[in-house]
DNA sequence: AATGCGTGGGA
DNA sequence: TTCCCAAGCAT
């Protein structure tokens, strides 16, 4: 209770400070959400569905769609006999719509190759289309219970203030990073699942990128950044460019071809308005048109995204008109 | 290694 | 309003 605060170590060190791991998975015990794809009952495909959808997108977000989609898809191999449009339409607008594709080959290999089952192996995870370094270590340490270092962008955050003393970690994951989180993990392996969890949520809910709330955190008397008088981020973060770019014209023709199920002709994706032309679409598909030409972009650039969308597989053209992979 | 890739909400 | 950011991945 009373005792001096322990500094944690820096890069290099190999000590766990004492009482750390209790201090934070305690914090955990108390405020950790009640998120469904951590529910005991909630299989290996729903954590891996859920981490495709959390890659990048926040949780409120994903929450419904979620939801929808185990009750429609409860195995891997429910959604492996769809198409790959039915995901992307599945997909909505939770973003980088890649994901809702790369999701649908992922359950194909999990038929093929896997039984069916979601493997607990990391290598087998890392194998598969669309998870990477994060995920696989999400997934056998989330639905599996293995004892795997997790590395996020939560963790990421937690560990350079807390630990490094910095503002905000690096753009890109260094080695030196990693070393650090396999340093910090706890040698024991269910104390470990709880500490990725823990760490994870810290992130999330107290140590945030903006206005962190240091009052409510369990490491503010030993936290390196508080201790150093909370120095500023050394890097300034790169904003992400969206208006007038290739990427939002992807995003307004995805919502197009989303709204419909029938093809649209390309004329109406790259040409001229032609507002008596399009009357024969859905509402839904008349109403992103229009917002897709409310963006005013270049006949060229339209164009260019569509080329992009068939060459990531995102959209097929056929004689009939353009639509979502069948 | 640096880029490109959606979307919406909060500061 | 504008900017930032959210459980990354692939190239």
């Amino acid at each position: 209770m009373s005792s001096v605060p322990t500094p944690l170590p820096r890069t290099g060190a190999h000590a766990v400070p004492h009482g750390l791991h209790e201090a934070v998975v305690r914090w955990f015990d108390d405020a950790a959400r009640d998120l469904p794809w951590r529910h005991p009952d909630c299989s290996p495909w729903g954590v891996l569905v859920s981490e495709f959808m959390l890659q990048q997108t926040p949780v409120v977000r994903v929450l419904p769609v979620w939801r929808a989609w185990l009750q429609r898809w409860p195995r891997p191999a429910d959604l492996a006999a769809e198409s790959p449009g039915e995901a992307v339409r599945a997909w909505g607008r939770l973003g980088y719509p890649r994901r809702a594709l790369r999701l649908h080959a992922a359950a194909v290999e999990l038929v093929e190759r896997h039984g069916g089952e979601v493997p607990a192996d990391h290598d087998a995870l890392l194998a598969l289309p669309g998870v990477g370094a994060y995920t696989a270590a999400a997934v056998a340490v989330f639905a599996f219970g293995g004892r795997q270092t997790v590395v996020d962008t939560n963790i990421r955050r937690v560990h350079a203030r807390a630990v490094s003393g910095r503002g905000l970690p690096s753009r890109s994951l260094t080695a030196a990073e990693t070393r650090l989180a396999e340093e910090l993990m706890p040698a024991d392996d269910v104390l470990s699942v709880r500490w990725n969890q823990a760490v994870m949520e810290l992130g999330a809910l107290v140590c945030t990128a903006r206005s962190p709330k240091c009052g409510q955190c369990p490491l503010e008397d030993r936290c390196a950044w508080v201790a150093a008088g909370r120095p500023e981020p050394e890097e300034a973060p790169r904003g992400q460019s969206w208006h007038g770019t290739d990427r939002q014209v992807r995003g307004a023709i995805m919502a197009v071809l989303r709204a419909g199920a029938e093809p649209v002709p390309a004329r109406h994706l790259t040409g001229p308005v032609d507002l008596a032309d399009a009357a024969r679409l859905p509402p839904g598909a008349l109403r992103a048109l229009d917002a897709l030409h409310d963006l005013a972009a270049p006949e060229e650039q339209r164009r260019r995204a569509l080329e992009g969308l068939l060459r990531d597989g995102l959209a097929v053209a056929g004689a009939a008109g353009v639509s979502l992979p069948g």
